[in-house]
DNA sequence: CATAGCATCGAACATACGTTAGTTAGGAGA
DNA sequence: TCTCCTAACTAACGTATGTTCGATGCTATG
């Protein structure tokens, strides 16, 4: 670090108002129409600049796209370790994957534009975006596969499927909910209430 | 209509080898790289072509996406109600349900490109293309709502959530598993028994 | 008041795209 | 052989895109 002498020691890059305008705008443009479709003249008149001026904050259209992507997995990673974490020791499996599933829709559902560009057009974005993120949702991926093998060690999960299966399952299940999900269609927590339901137990009765 | 003395009156304009070839590659390059991404020069270096001389198959880019996307919808469709159609009149709900199910998967998995360009980019094709399917996926999502309808009349569905919502996160569901079923992991009859199952009872076990 | 730097503009550039048009090779039928 | 017709090719056109760069207004500091 450098000498507290400074006050605030150049802060490198940091947020401006006008950057996170552009970042947002982005966002909403690549989830209704795409990465390809999107011109940084939308982004830029979407953000009440002037496309050139669009270089000042950024190097290029790709790594809007990268800070984007970033943003939408991040949002849900951290509101996923943050509920489960808050979990106290001797809670239940379910109650923990219960955690993750309304952590996940959270970030989901409350960031929609960054997270659903990410469902998008994650398979439609260069290469090297693309290598970028391995490892973070291989690092997710993980997590998820953690919390399902625990529940199956306690016998809680279905045994009759492999918890990678169930883990593709249930995260794409989620994930889909952000395109179809109408905040104005009764409360959110309802909503998670509903979806745990049908996940854990499924969408037909039993006694 | 014309007089029959004609033998075959003129079939307006059938499939030929290289128009398949087109929408062939033209899918498989809209689901992996989005539609705005894919230039019918690619299409056509695929196909074994010159960009140019797709035209004399087809009016535009977008003529080739509509064609895509009937062909993705159909596929699925057909093979959901040849399913349910093929069983016998005292089918329970669940039954129905599942042949659906089947279906749904079948179609999706067997033509992947197809369905998958369709998921994918549904939501970022040109309006004009969207006013058009957007009928025939309200068909669709009513046949659904049908058969859910009459499994709760039964009994046999959960009578906590709506079956707008039941239908909306088991389409989603279903739909995403395109981007994930490996054909190499396991027998497709395999896969529809496992994703039934979660489907039906959950991911979680219950005495 | 002068000046420095931040943030933006305006205009341009090279490239790539969808599309058009004129041409050509090859085979079928008269 | 001559004539169509099909299916493809080549070359070009106009437009739109990502990006660059010099000029410019604004604001705060000395």
């Amino acid at each position: 670090m450098a000498t507290k002498s400074r006050e605030t020691p150049a802060p490198v890059e940091v947020d401006s108002a006008t950057r996170e305008r552009i970042l947002l705008e982005a966002a909403r443009l690549f989830r209704h129409h795409g990465f390809a479709a999107t011109t940084l003249r939308e982004v830029a008149d979407a953000s009440g600049i002037k496309a050139g001026s669009i270089y000042y904050h950024f190097e290029s259209k790709d790594q809007i796209l990268g800070e984007v992507l970033d943003k939408g997995i991040q949002v849900v990673t951290d509101a996923v370790r943050q509920r489960v974490d808050a979990l106290p020791a001797g809670a239940t499996a379910r109650q923990r994957v219960a955690a993750a599933i309304e952590g996940h829709l959270w970030g989901l559902l409350h960031h929609g534009d960054f997270t659903s560009a990410n469902i998008r057009i994650y398979g439609q974005i260069p290469p090297a975006a693309k290598n970028r993120h391995r490892k973070i949702r291989r690092d997710y991926a993980d997590y998820w596969d953690k919390l399902l093998e625990d529940a199956l060690k306690r016998g809680e999960l279905r045994s009759d499927t492999s918890t990678a299966m169930v883990r593709l399952f249930v995260i794409g299940a989620l994930n889909w909910t952000v395109e179809w999900y109408n905040p104005q269609k009764g409360a959110f927590q309802d909503f998670v209430k509903q979806i745990t339901a049908i996940v854990f137990d499924g969408t037909f009765v039993h006694d």
